[in-house]
DNA sequence: GTGAAAGCGCTAACAA
DNA sequence: TTGTTAGCGCTTTCAC
């Protein structure tokens, strides 16, 4: 390749200044004087000149580059997220490197070493589990790390969510209250941070506050299909109201549901927690856990950027409100 | 910031070799000793070095680093786009720096000047509607850039689409072979390249082909509510089958149908442009236009990795194949 | 097969 | 306020 058309050089050449005045004046530097200033924009207007961010990457050793790790952004849920992340990033200038855990194309491990090896000034991490060696990488290195509607096992990364336990219970207590008895939940994975140390311990904890014995954990219910075909389980041992994590398996559950008679919400309550827009498509429309994902990002980029900016976290572990949407799967308003 | 803790330069010196040769190592130049190599692989491994991606960009003029510009990954049409680019692109060691260009904090051309000025390698642009700047800017860089689910008004840029013209004819046959005779078109933008000059064209022809009169146009149907509010003009202007390109929108009308005691598909017919989650989640499923939307992506970007090795491109413009989903919101078999 | 040395384009002391 | 001068960490001729 070429070397680059128009650099730095040939700006302080034509404007007759060095090229720290040029620098300056493509940064915004104050110290210089406006005729200079001046001169040199006209230059810089005139010959097209662009900054190589590259270069001044190397130089600085900042890249205005952030990494964003997330699993899968057909999830709603991530994209949600992610737009949040985005538009933050971008009123901060801060481009962002995206990288897919989904597939097992990459171990996670390389994945954040190729984002520092691009020196990422931030890295913001989003992954119903966050894995081993990630959580390892993250507490090596010194670039800041943000988790985003994500939970480390002991709490050390400074993070942004909801307080799943409290939302879960209101939504056990929500069918409770409808007269509700054989309860059950369905998670995606149960190993993940947010359903072992948070959904699953809110439900047994419900269990045991009402004496309602043993209750039914399902879990790897991932997809549409995986919800659609629980429905002849929770039909057999005579659920009357689940919680599920995930949208698509619960329109799964509700059009199973309909189609073989069951009805929703007399016969089987449903709440989903993450209101995405598959909740107002389904027929009865699902009362859900609203999570204000976007804002989740968007805090979470806030954070980042402090971090990056060497000032203080006033919190380390920031908790967002949620709302529990009532609709047309649970009875009792 | 501190320097960087291991260059090369260390790990030359422990290796008594020279940068070159490290460098060598590195890049897996087949010109050293086997011997040399491993000497110098002990090293790095001991001293755990990792090169810096920014010095090695702006030595070798390659980043490695590609711009993916996309107005609104929350959309699954663009998420799903973007898997398969992300997947082709983790296999040829590629990083994606993310660009949304859905809200407007800044102007398009901006967006694409910055990821220029990053020095990535390529870009792959998707968006309903090309917009001026943006085709100027492509045609005037020579970073290479390739279309996915997108077209130019002028077919100057590479892109990978399916045949929109044949796949609307298709969807407006099969509801003109159930009988329907007033059949109608809701398009989001109407000014975007594939809507104008594609889709809105084959209804068109649809109409002139069987002698329906002028047709129903309706322009900027977006989302679920535009959708919802759009079934009473239906239902005011007879329309009996209508083409949807977005798939909420869909949802909307199906969902105010049921509401309202219009029966799906005996008094009213729906076919949507895209088949994604939403599709088999309302009731009745819809008929859809499944695209190939994973493929279109990786398509695009094996077309950019063999743009940016400097090989040739056998075509310009890829067509993929479609399937016309048949399922509960139209009748013909 | 290996090394010396000149950059890549920019920033950031330090002087002036 | 401005210029000089080292680098930043790496790749890449060009010799040997």
């Amino acid at each position: 390749m070429q070397k680059q058309k128009v650099t730095i050089y040939d700006v302080a050449r034509e404007a007759k200044v060095s090229m720290a005045t040029v620098s300056r004046v493509v940064n915004g530097n104050t110290n210089v004087r406006q005729e200079t200033r001046d001169r040199v924009l006209a230059v810089i207007k005139r010959l097209h000149y662009q900054p190589n961010a590259v270069a001044q990457g190397l130089a600085s050793k900042k890249t205005t580059t952030i990494g964003l790790i997330v699993p899968d952004l057909t999830n709603l849920y991530f994209s949600e997220l992610s737009k949040g992340i985005d538009d933050i990033a971008m009123i901060y200038k801060y481009n962002i490197i995206l990288s897919s855990i989904e597939n097992r194309l990459m171990r996670e491990g390389d994945v954040i070493q190729g984002l520092l090896n691009k020196q990422v000034d931030g890295i913001i991490y989003m992954s119903n589990r966050l894995s081993k060696e990630a959580e390892e990488a993250f507490l090596r290195t010194k670039t800041p790390v943000v988790l985003a509607g994500t939970l480390d096992n002991d709490g050390h990364l400074p993070s942004v969510n909801i307080d799943y336990i409290k939302a879960d219970t209101e939504a056990f207590e929500l069918m409770y209250a409808s007269g509700k008895k054989n309860i059950a939940i369905a998670v995606g994975d149960s190993e993940a941070v947010i359903n072992k140390q948070h959904r699953l311990v809110a439900y047994r904890r419900f269990l045991e506050a009402h004496h309602l014995g043993e209750g039914h954990v399902y879990r790897n219910i991932q997809n549409y299909a995986d919800g659609y075909n629980l429905y002849a389980q929770l039909k057999q041992e005579k659920i009357d109201g689940i919680f599920v994590t995930k949208d698509l398996p619960s329109a799964g559950i509700v059009n199973a549901a309909s189609e073989k008679g069951t009805k929703v919400p007399e016969d089987l309550e449903i709440i989903t927690a993450t209101a995405t827009d598959i909740v107002k498509v389904v027929r009865p429309k699902l009362t859900a856990v609203k999570q204000p994902l976007y804002d989740i990002g968007a805090v979470a980029m806030r954070m980042l950027t402090k971090l990056m900016g060497d000032e203080p976290l006033e919190d380390k572990k920031v908790v967002l409100p949620y709302a529990l949407e009532k609709n047309d799967s649970t009875s009792t308003r």
